[in-house]
DNA sequence: ACCTGAACACCGTTCAAGT
DNA sequence: ACCTGAACACCGTTCAAGT
């Protein structure tokens, strides 16, 4: 897919995505602040009224762009899921790493996916799904852990909030950049990820010690 | 200290504190989308030139805001940290506790603290002082439960980076709405916070089980 | 059905000029 | 030292008009 209209045609052939791609591309580039309708209209090569014709406003344009996101951090997680990692408590523990991961390889989008830029949707919205099929997946995986006995009882929507804040919270300091000032030594995103699910699990482990886990 | 200059007049007095004033006051009620330094400047009273004695630029009012809010998170915590509560355990919750309070008493402000409208700082700003000085609180109670024995050995800067990821992930889940949707019953946002710093806490006890803590 | 061009109200920022 | 007024380049959005 292209973004550029071919110059000497009127019609672009499929603007819509081309907007969605171009909004992308000044996200990451440039930061969510330097979106503008007009600069994204003037990336694909069309008028400044020409993005009326495919969104509402400029809020639907940034909400649609921020469920994308959402779709690329659940397809990064079904991937981990779909790995068949045996070990329950193994398979949760990628979870964490990937949605780090995620955040840490797409700093720009993660910020701009969680930001005051795109507008708190309501329930039924396709963002608001997309946002609850990610933390679906943590759950999931929350109570196969529970059904084997790794994990103690309890909520398991509970349990998945503690894992899916940890994680996201870690996240965000991260794409924050306040990460290297907060821990000593500076850390590959994989390490700290794994270190901070580990220390998580070992509270939720029914067991006494998981020293094994929680240090390697 | 009032907001709008006395009318008639033409030096307004402290300007630079009510521009501070009158931004906070539009990110609390209309949110920091619609924050407008022109906007800001006639809530002052003022021409639109004016906040230009007093700021760089508009960076440099949501930079300071964003300070001012930080300032605000510390002394919240300061309350709970000279409380003198004895149990360090029970400080550490109560620490926890008071920074997702902070953040449900005032969503708004906590979501442009952390937003994409004030830009990253760098380690020697005023700015990022605050965020660390904030952090030092939960650091130096987490400390303290290891001095006691009841953290497990270990880096107590992880430690304190999953205790602050952990209610900070919390707090951004329920100033962006989605706390409802993902766990079952409403709960009073001093109960969520609670039982999330008790489920990390009974990973962070070197004891076997604090079913009482964790569950209560 | 899709896009353009011009227009409107607004914004951030600058700068000479006023008090 | 502090503030105003007018100006510039820019933005989101609308609407008649073009293909």
């Amino acid at each position: 897919v292209t973004i550029a209209k071919p110059s000497g045609k009127y019609h672009h052939g499929d603007l819509r995505q081309a907007l969605l791609l171009a909004a992308k591309q000044v996200i990451e580039e440039q930061g969510s602040k330097s979106l503008t309708l007009r600069g994204v209209a003037r990336l694909a090569g069309v008028s400044p009224a020409a993005p009326y014709r495919h969104f509402i406003d400029k809020n639907q344009l940034l909400t649609e762009v921020a469920n994308q996101g959402f779709e690329e951090l659940c397809d990064d997680l079904a991937v981990v899921q779909e790995r068949g990692i045996s070990d329950p408590a193994r398979r949760m523990q990628a979870l964490g790493v990937a949605y780090v991961l995620f955040a840490t390889k797409n700093p720009a989008q993660f910020r701009f996916m969680f930001g005051s830029d795109v507008p708190v949707p309501d329930p039924s919205t396709s963002l608001a799904q997309a946002k609850q099929r990610a933390f679906g997946y943590l759950l999931d995986s929350m109570k196969e852990c529970q059904r084997i006995g790794l994990v103690r009882e309890g909520n398991a929507r509970y349990f998945a909030l503690c894992s899916w804040s940890m994680v996201h919270g870690v996240a965000s300091l991260y794409v924050d950049g306040q990460l290297p000032t907060l821990v000593p030594e500076p850390h590959a995103p994989e390490e700290i990820a794994a270190l901070v699910t580990a220390t998580l699990w070992s509270g939720l482990f029914a067991a006494h010690k998981q020293s094994d886990r929680s240090h390697g």
